[in-house]
RNA sequence: GGAAGUUUAGCUCAGCCGGGAGAGCACUUGCCUUACAAGCAAGGGGUCAUAGGUUCGAACCCUAUAACUUCCACCA
């Protein structure tokens, strides 16, 4: 049999052992009637770059959730994948084109997709590489693409439906538009921030008179397609101006003054410029008030042809010379700082536009409702959930959503316009007209929001809108782990689109997480050059201590710090596995016997109740999707119970030399130990599978195995509670031997007065070695141990230890009294509870019968205190 | 202008149905005890942000306040 490095070093095993895994198809998710399935599916990462550190927290606990289910028997499927990512990946290869000397212009259509699957190829093959270095248990033979033939068709069939329902439409709306990505973006691709800027007083003449009104804006350059100034009716100071013409300088436009109701008389000077074609409130006050709307700006940020003199520069500049030329005509009456809320292209952080367009829409309103009402019946619950209140205020407030995006990499929406003026939309490439027959049918240019594609994600992926038998079987899925960031993105939209399409939700349950912040609590991000590669943390540590670290002390829905420290602290953690194990291993020399044969002895009842306790609160614990509590526990468990006490508690049966006690210890050990790789296998998969290997006996891989089942006829609470006593003897000891520098090497002798006095007996070779004892002598009450003593009261009983010369009797006096003092306020703290008549009556019985059993105990300590303080002064 | 979150040990954070405040790291002391110094043992350290309220009983529930964080919102 191979053994056991002495050391902890997953780089020996981790890239082996996910081989195997492979090798042996241990994540496939096979359609099973006899099974239930349990089906999670990833959020497929974007093929713009690598995987950070909030991706590797996002799939850990979706592996970790996975495993669990898998082990519980369910047939788990993590069906992974890959985002087509269409603005961000398209971003990239425009600006990796312009380094190169060209752009996606020169290169044309045709080419720059055939760049862009390359780019696919590669980056979407470096992801595959980091889930798979994590540890992630996906089924690989379902992996997909969000450009997949399969996701395409369902593309296609879902923009069809709402097509045909009459709820997407193409119109000609305010939307954001991106100058530097060209392309229209939807309200949640935009990112506000408070930028300073300024106030920008302009007077505008009244025509044929010398009267002026003076509007203040934050944008001069759209002055230029102003249509109207618009003022409130009930503002007094300019109601003489309603319905008078203004002549708009620098075009000499003659323009309206209308009184609408949106304006805000106290806010800038009561006076507002409106230009419909580039602000979002302009257009509603343009719709009211029949204005005509007039484009200035291109697509690229630039003024356009109607801007005479104006014409062709950059917004910015167009500002510049716009303000100058109103001062030159001193019709610039003041200016003043003003920080406003400017939205940015989430990609590219250009400052976005509002821009007339005609662009592709869903209607909200209708499918809103549904998505809304599924939360609010619980068919779909969010953990934690208050998150459910984020995505009840996004579905209300929606509007319609612009899908259309001027793009090439993408799904391209499938529209033909014929020549003859008819739109064909259809879910295969039409080829003749079906009003004229023309066969010269041009699809449109623009492809779909990357959103539309990934809100299919769900069923997409698994075949629909064909009835495959995965779709049959695996959904609805069961859990969606994800960042609360892109809740109004993403689950939203999966939301709506599944009941739509699907009539059923798409997922259960929502988990949702926070971000991965770093050590000093920023986010963290590129600009700032704070990201953690995974990567290398897994490089010097380990998959397994990563993965440990992020779910540790988290709570759901809570941002996180990382630290190297935490990664540490999980790696610490796994060596005592690893130690703990290759200690059992070691100490097999023989066939160890079943559990079921062994005769347990009080210490290994007191270990299986432990274990049986964390079984449950584990399992709980995960099925709450707490996975930092189950973490916790497991830990708690693994190294406090088992490694430090219960290890050291068998040591010497181990080493007795009573054959029969050492192969008792040895199937207690084994199994104990099997159950906590099991319990830890989803946190920590691949260092528990490495040890199992070496477990005796024929066994398959640990992540097939059963995960562990809490079993009443092994609880054995109250033979754990009685044997706790020894193990509060043993911690006596110790301390008392610290309380008084006695050397750790010093053995003692033990005097007990003890009902228990077989407990101790049966363990009393474990208490010599763990308490640093000589032996353990039972005496009577009233029979003195001998001089120089220090005394203890204790679970057992009360425990004398003649220390000799380290004794000091004063001291100890001094001691003794101080304990009697806690002991006596802890009877008047039981005291004044039992004493009051409400507590006795409203609180449980329980507390109540506990309370007085507490009194009790402590009552029985005074009095031994006090003897023993008698005893002294005489 | 709305909304959510956070505030607990020196630091980072847990804390379930309300029933004697927890972990890791750091710190102090002693130990290389034949699995592990990435370790063992024993310790010190908290006005659970503040003020009220409900309750027999509050870190936990309610109200208000403060500080910080985040999201949303068209005030030009």
């Amino acid at each position: 049999m191979k053994e056991m490095q002495t050391t902890y070093d997953p780089k020996d095993f981790e890239d082996r052992i996910y081989e195997k895994w492979m090798r042996e198809n241990c994540f496939r998710a096979e359609i099973d009637p006899s099974k239930v399935p349990f089906t999670v599916m990833m959020p497929p990462p974007n093929i713009t770059g690598k995987l950070h550190m909030g991706h590797a927290m996002d799939e850990t606990m979706q592996d970790i959730v996975v495993r669990f289910k898998r082990m519980q028997g369910y047939s788990a499927l993590w069906l992974p994948g890959t985002d087509h990512a269409s603005l961000a990946t398209e971003h990239k290869i425009v600006e990796k084109l312009h380094e190169e000397g060209t752009s996606k212009e020169e290169l044309g259509r045709e080419e720059f997709l055939r760049r862009a699957w390359a780019w696919k190829e590669q980056y979407g093959d470096a992801i595959v590489g980091q889930l798979k270095k994590l540890g992630s248990s996906c089924d690989w033979s379902r992996l997909t693409f969000t450009m997949d033939e399969k996701c395409s068709k369902a593309v296609r069939e879902a923009f069809c439906r709402l097509y045909e329902k009459g709820l997407i439409y193409r119109g000609s709306r305010i939307i954001n538009w991106c100058p530097d990505c060209r392309t229209a973006l939807s309200d949640e691709e935009v990112e506000h921030t408070e930028d300073a800027g300024y106030f920008w007083h302009f007077a505008y003449p009244v025509e044929g008179s010398d009267e002026r009104i003076v509007i203040a804006t934050t944008r001069p350059e759209t002055m230029l397609g102003d249509t109207a100034v618009a003022v409130n009716p009930s503002d007094e100071r300019y109601k003489n101006f309603v319905g008078k013409t203004l002549l708009l300088p620098l075009t000499g436009r003659k323009i309206p003054v209308v009184a609408d109701e949106y304006v805000d008389p106290e806010f800038g000077t009561g006076a507002v410029k409106i230009t419909p074609a580039h602000d979002p409130n302009d257009f509603e006050v343009g719709l009211r008030h029949s204005l005509p709307s007039i484009r200035v700006m291109g697509d690229d940020g630039s003024m356009n042809e109607l801007c005479g003199e104006f014409a062709g520069l950059d917004r910015y500049e167009a500002r510049k010379r716009i303000v100058e030329k109103m001062k030159e005509l001193g019709l610039l009456v003041k200016i003043e700082p003003h920080s406003h809320n400017v939205g940015h292209c989430h990609r590219c952080h250009a400052t976005v536009e509002p821009i007339v367009s005609k662009q592709w829409f869903v209607k909200m309103a209708p499918l809103a409702k549904p998505a809304i009402d599924a939360v609010v019946k619980n068919k779909t619950k969010f953990v934690p959930d208050r998150f459910a209140k984020i995505y009840f205020n996004w579905l209300e407030n929606i509007r319609d959503w612009c899908i259309s995006r001027q793009l090439w990499w993408g799904h391209r929406i499938p529209v033909w316009y014929c020549e003859c003026g008819e739109v064909i939309c259809s879910r295969e490439d039409p080829t003749v007209c079906p009003v004229c027959g023309s066969t010269h049918l041009k699809q449109e240019e623009d492809c779909l929001d990357t959103w539309f594609s990934s809100a299919l994600w769900p069923f997409s992926t698994l075949g629909w809108p064909d009835k495959t038998p995965d779709f049959n079987y695996f959904y609805p899925t069961d859990v969606l782990v994800t960042g609360y960031d892109i809740i109004p993105f993403w689950v939203m939209r999966m939301m709506f689109s599944g009941i739509e399409y699907t009539e059923k939700v798409p997922f259960h349950d929502v988990l949702i997480h926070g971000l991965v912040r770093d050590e000093l609590g920023r986010k963290m991000s590129k600009s700032l050059g704070n990201g953690v590669d995974p990567l290398e943390v897994i490089a010097k540590y380990g998959a397994d201590s990563l993965r440990l670290s992020l779910v540790t002390g988290v709570a759901p829905g809570n941002d996180t710090r990382f630290t190297e420290g935490k990664v540490e602290a999980a790696r610490n953690f796994i060596n005592k596995i690893w130690n703990a194990s290759r200690f059992v291993l070691m100490n097999v020399d023989c066939d160890v016997p079943a559990f079921g044969n062994i005769r347990l002895q009080p210490a290994d009842r007191w270990i299986i109740s432990r274990l049986m306790a964390t079984i449950r609160e584990v399992t709980v614990s995960l099925q709450k999707y707490d996975l930092g509590i189950a973490a916790d526990k497991l830990t708690d468990f693994t190294w406090n119970d088992f490694c430090d006490w219960y290890i050291e508690l068998v040591k010497p049966s181990l080493y007795g030399g009573d054959p029969e006690k050492k192969r008792s210890a040895l199937g207690v050990l084994i199994f104990v130990l099997e159950n906590i790789l099991k319990l830890l296998h989803p946190f920590i998969p691949f260092v528990t599978e490495e040890i199992w290997s070496f477990l005796p006996g024929e066994r398959g891989n640990i992540i097939s195995e059963e995960y562990p089942r809490y079993n009443t006829k092994l609880s054995y609470k109250k033979e754990a509670k009685t044997f706790e006593g020894i193990i509060d003897l043993i911690k006596t000891v110790r301390a008392m031997k610290v309380d008084v520098n006695c050397p750790p090497s010093r053995k003692v002798h033990l005097f007990l007065i003890a009902e228990q006095r077989r407990l101790v007996s049966v363990n009393k070779q474990s208490i010599l070695r763990l308490a640093g004892a000589s032996e353990i002598e039972f005496i009577e009450k009233g029979e003195q141990a001998g001089e120089k003593t220090l005394s203890h009261v204790c679970e057992i009983g009360h425990l004398f230890v003649p220390l000799g010369d380290l004794v000091d009797i004063e001291k100890e006096k001094e001691r003794l009294k101080k304990e009697l003092e806690r002991v006596t306020g802890e009877i008047a703290r039981a005291d004044g509870k039992l004493m009051n008549k409400n507590f006795v009556a409203k609180a449980p019985k329980k507390l109540v019968d506990d309370e007085r059993a507490k009194k009790e105990k402590y009552l029985d300590m005074k009095q031994k205190i006090e003897e023993q303080l008698r005893l002294l002064d005489d």
